[in-house]
DNA sequence: ATGTATGCAAAACATTTGCACCTGG
DNA sequence: CCAGGTGCAAATGTTTTGCATACAT
């Protein structure tokens, strides 16, 4: 049930983030314009503004509950997080997005950024190219 | 000579593209916003428009002598090409960026992509994290 | 000369914020 | 009831575009 998710955030449940969430949660994509959620909610009644979706997931974002990305659109996208870090894999072709996971670099990483002094909090790979439906 | 990469990209001598070329050459940290290159400009007393560098920056990009960023500030950054490819460490507390490159990472994306039956076009690696001087 | 590049101002986006009203606990 | 959340409209910050003028070849 999404209302504990939300309580257990510390936020209010209000209609908005019941409807956001759920959305996030029964959609079949993973990633998610601000754009996207807002058009959903208003095409299946909702009556919600677009100020509205931002503050949500930007306050999902700060609970963890969502995460950020900046692919290369130029417009954010947010993912609900699923616990499990993963990368990503974009089709520039088809803007299909695939998930991966790699023990080889995530080690890899933690060695360059210890070699370069830096403490990382955190990190970000994406893979561009045309996926097998498209190339 | 600056010209000359600029002839051989196909692309009108001007006033502007040569400056900023120059800027992007001469300047010692190697990643630029567009607005900075603007700023620099105009304090050594160059009359150019924040519109001209942007669709400067957008030619040399389509000339492959720019690379856009888009790290996570919403602003895009420009690097000047010097051919070997490189990922980046951005410092989320001061703003600074170093450089690396591993064979190891490059080759496990290969793997990966042919894994899940992606053809590479493009990547990018970003690590966040605290660098030596601000931790 | 002539087509292309530029500067400026205005437009187009994505995102944020101020404020009066509404709502959940 | 009352703090906090919401919708709307207006503000913001970044990037793009239209157009008349200036420049490179």
């Amino acid at each position: 049930m999404e209302s504990n998710d939300l309580k257990k955030a510390g936020l209010k449940v209000t209609l908005p983030r019941v409807k956001i969430l759920e959305l996030l949660e029964n959609s079949d994509t993973r990633h998610h314009t601000a754009e996207d959620i807002y058009k959903a909610l208003l095409e299946s009644g909702e009556e919600v503004g677009l100020a509205t979706v931002y503050r949500v997931l930007t306050q999902f974002e700060a609970a963890a509950l969502v995460t950020r990305h900046h692919f290369e659109s130029g417009q954010a996208v947010f993912e609900l997080n699923h616990g499990s870090h993963h990368d990503h894999l974009v089709c520039v072709k088809c803007g299909r997005v695939d998930e991966f996971y790699d023990e080889t670099i995530e080690q890899q990483q933690k060695k360059i950024a210890k070699d370069k002094g830096y403490l990382i909090t955190d990190h970000n790979l994406i893979l561009y190219g045309t996926c097998s439906t498209c190339s």
